[in-house]
RNA sequence: GGGCGGCUAGCUCAGCUGGUCAGAGCGUCUGGUUUACACCCAGAAGGUCGGGGGUUCGAACCCCUCGCCGCCCACCA
């Protein structure tokens, strides 16, 4: 027997541990097989899992049990990425922390030997905490972007890139970290709006006795590195000053006045200081007018030696202080407001300023890799789901910048370039072809150096489809998986990873590297705001498993996962899931003290009573519906229909409607649902198992008790077929009526499970007020369904209504329960409503627009719907009728 | 500045290409010692589908407009 309730503390860790050693988690060898194939976003190793992982994971491993369920090869390869900054600030905060020597201080071999150490160590939460979810990845595939084969991949695709012209090393300005003193991608750069000032100097127009031009800043500090004051060339304003020079206070050096339709004459002043060592635009500007750039900061974004002495060193903020008061103090300042402005902060600590600053870096060409894989979503080689997302692609991928892929940091993978003495690079894949290369390029054996700096993260993520299949060999693995299936991650990381790695895909394998992408929501809490550590609202996953069980959350997660960007989670939910997974763990109990148990010779095609027929209808329906949600990705409904079916419809009705069958004592009835609850029970099972794996295999496992043992663990039990030809309308018709009567009335149900012997008479007219007539036409389907033939029904007394039970006439009393005349009223009612039905439906039927206009199937429905109406009505006349002889 | 979401019962959300679509879960209230389940069962209340306008025989669903809320992108005068 059961327990009353299943406890996930103690069932899923030995599940878990069953099912990976078991190595059912790999997929199939059998070569017949589909495949079928995802890879994981690999989490970073710092990593600890979040309500995001436990979502996007959870849809993966429902995708992942489905297809192996089917039948097909199916692989979900884990791993972990090696987060080139998290990983290395991790390290360092922890050496720190220790009062260790300092990164710098050890030396780079030394601190990139201890960050893989720390890895051995600690790296391995993340991936512990996705086997309590369930995740039934592939482990003995599980891989690590820092893995030798994986480096190898990046080496091979940075020289071809390389060889290409789409790799080339550039100096220009980056969105530096003054912090962490490296570059850094656009993408790695949040705008935050802050208060501010803006200020307003004067500078002296040369030659043009006390004439100045006024120019606006937001940061004083870069006017030490001013070239030019622009202004647009049709600004009346300025118009005569254009070619003239200023003399840049502070400095005293001479920069000309431009003309560059750049300068808003609406904006400030109109006329805008030039800085093209310290800001984007000025930069561009400074190439168009061919003006110097000085660069006026260290590394470290404190003022360097281009300034005068009395600011080097200074720190920016410090400088920008010392520069407002300075100009003051000349009576250069012209003024200053209150200004609201957009910040560029990094987007991890959202705290450090991130500054233009002119290095040389390495970067991809992304506006040509972009084509093709703009051009795969276009044509929909690759499926972006929700579709709305498409347009955020489109619109990054049509307007994408070049991408700045050095990094100046140890943990990561170090840039394959060597330099000879005289600077040049040697961009090979091992250091031995770059020293060949050399030896031919210099005509003799030369030193090299290997270029510092290590490749952002996501450039080795973006070979994840392919590297971790085994690329650049020619791998099984690669034939088999690539183009994987599908690609599940979060909408955030669209521009970041998907994006990149179509452009990786399409270009190292010709191929796209996913066919679909479903991209799933920012998960909130249960009031909508984000979670954050600061905020205090961040609801861990880890808890909630432990509180209800993975199941619970899993299922909570597929519930809450439809079109939308957001998703809100609450404990409420999550709670309400795991009493889901409790009613069915109690239908499964209540089956085993029924004797409910599975025969694989059953054939549910067989069934004779009108109440298995109809379960099974309702079943093959779920089972057609839970798998065509499972192929479209819609979750949502996934879960609804599970929980609907299981709950509303197979707990609800099936077991009560089995319930005096099961009690009764026609042994072949009992004998044919006896068995065929048991199968709708073994579907519940399998149609659960993705979302729900623990209890179901859990229960698959205890169900077997009794009866034939089970050939297979759940986890790879086929999948349920839905043939339309056991589909039985009629019976469907027949207990839809029995349901919609006995919900409409009061309880039949209640009166059903008193025990036989001491059940009273069946009070019809509380089971139905206004379908009392429809039930009575019924009778005796009703009678066979619910087998109430067994109910020992009270003589009839004068005045009471006849009642038909497998051919005995029984009568009801009525005076007792009914009130005749209300009865009357009742149905005339009804009927009156059926009249209006039919009255608006007929004009709707005579309306030519309607006719014309609506689509054939609707027409055809409000025709079907009038013949149905028509029929009722009839009934309920015949009903009244009868009554009126009655009175 | 550009773009994208959202605004449906107290709360969280379903409502597919316009034609029983006004729904579900939770919460609230009422009633249940029904031997599978109180992590349960039965029932009730509650919404002019953000406002306004339009198209249509018919709109929560299409169009226009306004209003909030949120997110993303954008060269920080």
């Amino acid at each position: 027997m059961l327990e009353k309730t299943f406890d996930p503390k103690s069932v899923e860790p030995r599940l878990y541990l069953k099912w990976e050693t078991s190595g059912l988690f790999a997929p199939k060898a059998d070569a017949k097989a589909a495949p079928f194939s995802i890879v994981i976003p690999p989490p970073n190793v710092t990593g600890s899992l979040h309500v995001g992982h436990a979502l996007n994971n959870t849809l993966q491993d429902v995708l992942t049990r489905f297809h192996r369920m089917r039948g097909e090869a199916a692989l979900w390869l884990p791993g972990t990425d090696h987060a080139g900054i998290a990983t290395q600030m991790v390290v360092e905060r922890q050496l720190a922390a220790k009062g260790n020597e300092g990164r710098r201080e050890m030396g780079r071999e030394a601190f990139v030997k201890k960050v893989w150490e720390w890895k051995g160590e600690s790296g391995g939460a993340i991936v512990r905490q996705l086997r309590r979810l369930g995740s039934s990845c592939d482990w003995s595939r599980e891989r690590f972007t820092l893995d030798e084969g994986l480096s190898a991949a990046v080496r091979k695709v940075f020289v071809t890139l390389h060889k290409e012209g789409l790799i080339y090393r550039d100096k220009r300005l980056v969105n530096w970290h003054p912090e962490l003193q490296t570059a850094i991608s656009d993408l790695e750069v949040e705008n935050v709006e802050v208060n501010g000032h803006m200020w307003r100097f004067r500078y002296p127009v040369e030659g043009a006795d006390g004439q100045s031009i006024v120019v606006a800043t937001t940061r004083p500090e870069t006017m030490l590195g001013d070239t030019a004051v622009a202004v647009h060339p049709d600004d009346e304003r300025y118009k005569a000053l254009v070619g003239r020079m200023v003399r840049l206070p502070l400095t005293d050096r001479l920069i000309p006045i431009v003309a560059d339709a750049y300068a808003d004459p609406e904006k400030g002043t109109g006329a805008v200081k030039i800085t093209p060592a310290h800001d984007f635009n000025d930069f561009q500007v400074g190439k168009r007018h061919n003006l110097p750039l000085i660069n006026v900061f260290t590394p470290e974004a404190r003022m360097n030696d281009e300034v005068p002495p009395a600011y080097r060193g200074l720190d920016r903020f410090e400088a920008r202080k010392r520069v407002v008061a300075d100009l003051d103090a000349l009576g250069a300042l012209d003024g200053v407001e209150n200004h609201r402005l957009m910040q560029p902060f990094d987007e991890k600590s959202k705290s450090v300023v991130i500054e233009p600053y002119l290095t040389d870096q390495w970067y991809v060409d992304a506006a040509t890799l972009a084509k093709p894989a703009l051009a795969a979503v276009e044509d929909g080689r690759t499926v972006i789901e929700p579709k709305n997302w498409e347009k955020t692609y489109f619109e990054w991928l049509r307007n994408i910048e070049p991408w700045c892929i050095s990094r100046q940091l140890w943990w990561g993978h170090r840039i394959p370039a060597w330099y000879g003495p005289d600077g040049h690079a040697f961009v090979e894949e091992t250091e031995a072809a770059a020293i060949a290369a050399a030896r031919v390029h210099y005509g003799s054996a030369q030193p090299l150096v290997q270029d510092e700096d290590v490749l952002d993260t996501w450039f080795s993520s973006a070979l994840w489809p392919f590297s971790t299949l085994g690329w650049p060999e020619k791998s099984a693995d690669l034939a088999r998986f690539y183009p994987t299936s599908v690609l599940i991650t979060a909408g955030d990381i669209i521009f970041f990873w998907v994006a990149r790695m179509m452009m990786m895909g399409l270009h190292f394998m010709g191929e796209v590297p996913f066919r679909k992408v479903f991209l799933n929501a920012l998960v909130l809490d249960d009031k909508g705001q984000k979670m954050s550590k600061v905020k205090g609202n961040v609801i861990d996953p880890l808890e909630l498993i432990d509180a209800y069980g993975a199941d619970a959350l899993r299922f909570t997660m597929v519930a809450i996962t439809g079109q939308t960007r957001h998703v809100r989670l609450s404990r409420q939910r999550v709670e309400g899931y795991r009493n889901f997974g409790t009613k069915l763990w109690n239908a499964a109990r209540f089956c085993q003290m029924n004797e409910c148990v599975s025969d694989e010779a059953f054939d549910p095609g067989a069934a004779k009573l009108t109440v298995n027929r109809w379960i099974r209808s309702e079943t093959v329906r779920t089972i057609a519906e839970v798998t065509a949600a499972l192929e479209a990705c819609a979750f949502d409904d996934v879960a609804a229909a599970l929980y609907r079916f299981i709950w509303n419809v197979f707990c609800d009705w099936h077991l009560e409607l089995a319930k005096p069958v099961l009690n009764g004592d026609d042994e072949a009835a009992k004998a044919e649902t006896r068995v065929m609850t048991a199968w709708v029970l073994d579907v519940c099972l399998k149609l659960l198992h993705p979302v729900m794996p623990f209890l179901t295999e859990e229960l698959w496992d205890k169900l077997a008790e009794f009866g034939a043992k089970r050939t297979c663990m759940l986890i790879v039990a086929p999948w349920p077929e839905a043939p339309a030809a056991w589909i039985d309308d009629a019976a469907r018709e027949e207990v839809d009526l029995v349901i919609e009567a006995v919900t409409e009335g009061r309880s039949v149900r209640a009166e059903l499970n008193v025990p036989p012997s001491a059940r009273p008479p069946l009070h019809l007219p509380e089971v139905s007020k206004a379908h009392r007539a429809i039930y009575e036409a019924n009778e005796a389907v009703i009678a066979s369904t619910l087998r109430i033939s067994e109910l020992k029904f009270t003589p009839a007394p004068a005045g009471s209504i006849p009642f038909v039970v497998d051919g005995d006439t029984l009568a009801l009393p009525v005076a007792e329960f009914v009130d005749l005349e209300a009865e009357k009223a009742r149905l005339r009612k009804a009927i009156g409503e059926l009249d209006s039905d039919i009255e608006r439906t007929r004009k709707k039927l005579d309306n030519p627009d309607f006719l014309s206009r609506a689509r054939p199937e609707v027409v055809e429905e409000n025709r079907e719907r009038q013949a149905e109406a028509e029929a009722a009505k009839a009934k309920l006349q015949g009903a009244l009728q009868r009554l009126e002889g009655l009175g």
